[in-house]
DNA sequence: TGTACATCAGTGAACGCGCGTTCACTGATGTAC
DNA sequence: TGTACATCAGTGAACGCGCGTTCACTGATGTAC
């Protein structure tokens, strides 16, 4: 039941026809921008191919024929978005660790957070992206998949960092660390009660919090 | 512009007749276990009032007799299950602060993101509801306003704790814990390739070391 | 206790609509000789 | 350089389907006298 539900909702993602011509990539872009667009217009629920292609100034047949379905557009517009916050991460990761003093690591990772707010918030349709690669089944491996690598690398940081090995564990601490990061990076961009200012602050407190007292401690934090 | 996008895509939620002879009731009842079943089985994407209706074993327009629309049900389910998370949150609040010792704040923390998650878990459609809240625009506030509540309430127990004034600050800060804790038992809740009982318990540690460390620091942590 | 009536609860059938998707086709671009 | 051909790109029109929702209606339950 439970495996039969799963293969119920896996959906070709891949896409089909690569655009070759200038004017096919014109096309591919212009089904993308108005994704994004109409993302933020009408929201998760109402999106569809029609609106999609009516909107890009095509017809629909001309995005059936670089994408599957409906999703491989959102997949791909998502895969946009997440490597755009990745672009973020390996940039700070590349420059931003070089500071010192008590409050370095607390101004680096405020740096990080609020980065990859503004990466999202200026992404068209940022925000919807993201839910829709949380709560559709056939875009969440995509997320997570993401997730991981971020916590990959943040483990291999924090290992070079505190001269310790990079263990399985440290990977599954620092994917626990990744969530909360992101968790207050989410309520910046969606809580219209929070300062998103404050909201990325605090979530910087309380990595720092964590990455000093909390996930040295030995396994799973037992000792 | 962003004005109408918004005014666009409210809706109804408020329940239409509320249901008073028992067969009423079950009626009712048996509309919310569909639901909760099928967000299971289908997903978010695929629910209608349709196929609620039709696995509750009643016809459409019974189902319209309480429920305005779609999202008026999603929102009924979902208020209970915030509900039955505000319940575990409310009987920690009562009983598992007396600990004590150096693990104590960590046990107790524990304990109630565990709570929380295995009430969501053993919710039907409970992920999938919690997904719906966060993505779709009409019942947002919902979600929004439930993890307001906690914050509060947590602002206050932390004040308490540490005889200082609960101040609105304060409480700003209780909602990023708050999105934390979330975030652990969403991690917990979804990633196949992580240990519910690891994420939950270094969620735990991340939350104990923000409000050992880093929480008390003056405004938003500057100080 | 019986009956008439009011209210509550649920049905059968139908509606218009936009959805995702596909077909056979025309037109544009690039390439070989 | 011209022309014939192959491939790439996009179109117009249509499809069946399930969606959300409503209508006028029948049947069940409760209540007043």
């Amino acid at each position: 039941m439970q495996t039969a539900s799963i293969s119920e909702r896996s959906v070709e993602l891949v896409e089909k026809n690569r655009p070759q011509q200038q004017r096919a990539i014109k096309t591919y872009e212009a089904i993308l921008s108005a994704t994004g667009e109409l993302l933020r217009e009408v929201g998760l629920e109402r999106i569809s191919t029609n609106i999609i292609a009516e909107r890009a100034g095509v017809t629909v047949p001309a995005l059936y024929r670089y994408f599957p379905n409906k999703y491989a557009v959102l997949n791909a517009l998502g895969s946009r978005l997440l490597g755009a916050r990745k672009a973020v991460f390996e940039h700070w990761q590349e420059g931003r660790l070089s500071g010192h003093g008590p409050y370095a690591m607390l101004e680096s990772l405020n740096e990080l957070l609020m980065g990859v707010y503004r990466v999202t918030r200026d992404f068209p349709g940022g925000v919807e992206l993201l839910h829709g690669m949380q709560a559709m089944a056939p875009l969440q491996k995509v997320q997570q998949e993401h997730d991981w690598m971020v916590a990959r690398t943040f483990a291999g940081i924090w290992a070079d960092l505190n001269r310790v090995q990079c263990t399985e564990e440290l990977v599954c601490k620092s994917r626990v660390a990744v969530a909360l990061g992101f968790s207050s990076i989410q309520v910046a961009l969606e809580d219209p009660d929070m300062s998103p200012d404050v909201a990325l602050y605090e979530g910087a407190h309380a990595l720092r919090s964590y990455l000093e007292h909390g996930m040295m401690k030995g396994p799973h934090g037992v000792n």
